[in-house]
DNA sequence: CGGCCGGTTGAGTACAATCAATTCTGGTGG
DNA sequence: CCACCAGAATTGATTGTACTCAACCGGCCG
């Protein structure tokens, strides 16, 4: 193995501050300093598409920082249907586990390059640094607050209202990293997709022309969709979560 | 406000460690100490009820921790239905917030006690002391985890599937928390049990009737279920996740 | 006694699942 | 540059399940 010739920064972390106003955007919480602690303790891992991370029930050896591409978080139904917990992308964590073992499984959806955290070195890390560990706890906020609304988006029954409160997940998702976008990418493909929202990947694609024909949503190709009618949209996936900014004007 | 007459042992957190085995049993995370100095900065809050303890988009000046009682974390739909996103139970944190504002709502569905905990206080105390952070740090897990199970039972489509599994996790919760019970007892109405698990009060009470009749399980009364079946049970609600026991006993 | 709340039952409908066939797309090699 | 191929995506017809709306039941409390 050569020496990865980029600069090296080690592991990152983003996420909202659960208690301070950030003005909708995410913040790098990891300093210089810790970022380099991490490095030290971890290594690099590379999988390739559709390559397992880790499986349910494995002993919980590591979590993983991704660094860059995108992976899934997911778990089998007893009728060996796979259900996508998460899509994790840069900055992510993933490797949740409990007692020991990891309690979902986890693959590559696109090539992915991964810090590799032994739990070991993590956790005695954990128990001297106040600071690293205030830096996980909001991340875990943050994961918990996606989770909640992932579980929230499967409660409706609706596949358009499915659809359109995913892509406006996604959609916000890159606005909250910096990322002024004018097309949501999706380098998943219509299975993923289906797998994450609950519905088959044929319902996706009804629910993609339906929006597609009422002229809300413009396709450019398989991974880039436009949002065309915007007051539409909102009103299908329902209001986005508070912008700050909004808010506060209108509170008060 | 007369003294409380029976003894505080001020807030508490249980959950399982993500990266020991500890034999299904969650533990008391926070040593004497811990509770004492968390008592010291926390205030006590009673709520009747069908009482709102926070409202979604409200500063987030507090979290709670539930003492006695059964709450409910709630987000509302575009359409005015009610989703549940957890029900918090006894040691249970409550109070989930980004960038200063809660993210969803949350009240008592029976009457409840509960520790308030200003954030400002908690956060200072969090960034002094480690093992504090990672006791919140293992609870968050905890709750992740929670969360991805719910979605994981929202994925199901049929009703029966979704109320075996929930009545699965109801009765996990409890040997969890080391109560051996021959009984699931239900603090929640079926209306309540719909909106956790995304149907309808009727289709609650149809899936219910389907179990009873098929053998499976037995309604003492409306808040009393115990499982006649278990075999036919799991077979619907699939396996448990991993009992360390038999999890270590069947690998290798 | 009457009203209310939680719960049950029933008939008709709407929506997504299913299964199967077909088209589209991007990538490969000749 | 084109022909070809495999995987991804679309389309169509049918079926099943839960939703909707409405009526009804039973206990509890004033």
């Amino acid at each position: 193995m050569a020496k990865i010739p980029i600069p090296i920064r080690g592991p990152a972390i983003s996420a909202f501050d659960p208690w301070a106003p950030s003005a909708g955007r995410m913040r790098q919480l990891l300093t210089v300093d810790e970022r380099a602690r991490l490095a030290v303790m971890s290594s690099i891992a590379r999988f390739k598409k559709g390559e397992t991370i880790y499986l349910e029930g494995d002993p919980a050896e590591a979590i993983f920082n991704i660094n860059t591409g995108v992976a899934e978080a997911y778990k089998i139904a007893s009728d060996g249907r796979e259900h996508i917990t998460a899509f994790l992308f840069a900055d992510d964590l993933v490797g949740l586990s409990a007692e020991g073992r990891y309690t979902n499984s986890a693959k590559a959806i696109t090539a992915v390059t991964a810090y590799r955290l032994p739990i070991t070195l993590l956790r005695s890390q954990l128990s001297k640094d106040a600071e690293l560990d205030f830096h996980v706890i909001c991340k875990l906020c943050e994961e918990l607050r996606q989770a909640q609304r992932h579980a929230f988006l499967l409660s409706e029954k609706r596949a358009v209202t499915k659809l359109a409160m995913f892509l406006q997940l996604i959609e916000q998702l890159h606005i909250a990293k910096g990322q002024q976008i004018a097309e949501i990418p999706l380098p998943m493909d219509r299975s993923h997709i289906g797998r994450y929202i609950g519905i088959t990947l044929e319902a996706v694609g009804r629910a993609f022309r339906a929006l597609t024909t009422r002229g809300i949503i413009k396709l450019r190709d398989r991974g880039h969709v436009r949002i065309v009618d915007r007051d539409a949209f909102d009103k299908i996936a329902g209001d986005p979560p508070v912008l700050p900014a909004i808010e506060l004007a209108s509170r008060d």
